[in-house]
DNA sequence: TGTACATCAGTGAACGCGCGTTCACTGATGTAC
DNA sequence: TGTACATCAGTGAACGCGCGTTCACTGATGTAC
C-alpha cells in the first residue's frame, strides 16, 4: 500500500492545513507558501486550489482553528476550584501559555496584514468569541469581588492589553532581562493585575 | 541644476534610510525591498551596497532611529508639569501616540523576525535606552505616591505590557469595536493604571 | 450485476513577477606633489 | 597653480531563487440506468 502513489489524496484539505500548521511554527507566518504546502504534502502545486480559492484563505482558515485552540487553552482552568478569581487568572494564563507554545500561530491570529478578520465572517466570529470568553471571566471575577459587574471599556481594554503585550515582548524577547521561566513570570504578572483590582475594589 | 544626474549621489545613506521610512509607513515592514527604496532614490539596485552591507542593516538602522523617536515621544510630556503622576501618565500616552503614528516603524521595532536586536549592538543598546525611560517614569511615579521605589520587575513587566499590548491591539486593528479616537482609549487606560496603582499604595 | 457517464480532485507546464546579492566596471572627487 | 593618481561611490548586467496563480488536461470515483 502505497497511498503517497494514489491519484486522489483523501482529505488534501485537512492535510493541507496540518502542513501549514506545521510550517508556522517552523518558519514564522511569512514563511508559509502554497507551494511549500503542496511540496509537503506530496501532490502538484496546483492541488491546494481545489480546497481553497487562495492563499489568503489558507490563512485565514489556520487563524481560525487558531482562535478555536486559544479559547480551549483559556478555558483549561489550571485548579478545579469554581472561583471566578482562579478562573479569571486560568484565562490570563491560558492566554499567554497559548501564544508561548504556538507563536507563529499567534502572530498569524494578531496580525492585520496577514489574515483581515473583517473580510471573512467565520474568522471574525470566532476571534469574538475568544474576546468574549476573556471578558466574561472578568466580568464573573469583579462581580465576586462585589465590584460594577459588567467591566467598562477601559478596563477591558487594560486587562487585554497586559494579557496580550505580555505575550507579544516575550515572544518577540523584547523584555529586557528576558525570564527563563516564561510562564512564572506570566503568572506573577496576571497575579499582580488581580491583585491590584482587589484592592482598589475595596476602597469603593 | 539637475541633482538627479549627478553621479555621486551626495547622501546617498541618508536617503535611502529617509526612503524606508517612507515605505515603511506605505507598505510596512514586509513591503520594504532594496531594489524599491534604490529604484525611489534614483540609484542603481547595486548602488545601496556601498552604504549597508546587507538588507539586514538597512533594517537595523531605521529601527535604531525608531528607539530615538519612541525616547522622543515618550519624553515630550503633555503638561508642564514636574509632577511625577503626570509625567508618567505622559510617558505611556507617548508610547501608544507613536504607535499610531508610526505604525510601520513600530512593527518593526518589535518583530523579532526583522530585527534581531541582539546581533547588533548599537540598536541592543537604544531598545534598552527606550525601555530606561520608561521604567524610571514609573519609578519616579511610585516614588512620589511613597511606594517601594524600584518597581517590581513584576510591576515593570505588567505596566510595560499595558501600554505594549494596547498599542498592538490598536495597531492590528484587533480590539472588539475598534474606538474612534484611540488617544481616548489610551488616556483613560493609562489613567486607570495609575488610579490602580495609587489606590493599592494606599493600603500598604 | 454490469456498464456508460458525469463529476471533480489532482497534474504538469507555464506565465509573470519581485527579490537579495555579486561582480567587473566607470567616472567623479580630492589629495600629494 | 597645474597635474598624476589613488580612492571609492555608483553602474549595469547578471545569477539564482521562490513565489501566487492559471489553464488545458487526466484519471479515479460513484451514481444512474
Amino acid at each position: 500500500m502505497k497511498p503517497s502513489t494514489r491519484y486522489h489524496h483523501g482529505d488534501l484539505r485537512a492535510a493541507i492545513i496540518r502542513s501549514a500548521m506545521a510550517a508556522l511554527e517552523r518558519d514564522g507566518p511569512e514563511g508559509i507558501s502554497l507551494r511549500g504546502l503542496a511540496e509537503t504534502v506530496n501532490v502538484s502545486r496546483s492541488a491546494p486550489y481545489s480546497h481553497f480559492r487562495n492563499k489568503r484563505e489558507v490563512m485565514a482558515a489556520i487563524a481560525e482553528i487558531g482562535f478555536d485552540r486559544l479559547i480551549d487553552e483559556m478555558q483549561r482552568v489550571d485548579g478545579d476550584a469554581p472561583d471566578a478569581r482562579l478562573c479569571f487568572l486560568g484565562v490570563g494564563a491560558g492566554y499567554i501559555r497559548f501564544a508561548l507554545e504556538n507563536p507563529g500561530l499567534f502572530k498569524l491570529m494578531f496580525s492585520a496584514d496577514l489574515v483581515s478578520l473583517r473580510s471573512v465572517g467565520d474568522l471574525d466570529q470566532r476571534s469574538a468569541r475568544a474576546y468574549a470568553v476573556f471578558r466574561q471571566s472578568l466580568d464573573a471575577f469583579l462581580l465576586e469581588i462585589g465590584r460594577a459587574a459588567p467591566a467598562s471599556p477601559t478596563l477591558q481594554a487594560l486587562a487585554w492589553s497586559s494579557v496580550h503585550g505580555l505575550a507579544m515582548l516575550l515572544l518577540e524577547d523584547r523584555l529586557p532581562g528576558p525570564p527563563e521561566r516564561p510562564m512564572d513570570l506570566a503568572h506573577a504578572v496576571t497575579g499582580m493585575f488581580v491583585e491590584l483590582i482587589e484592592s482598589s475594589a475595596q476602597r469603593a
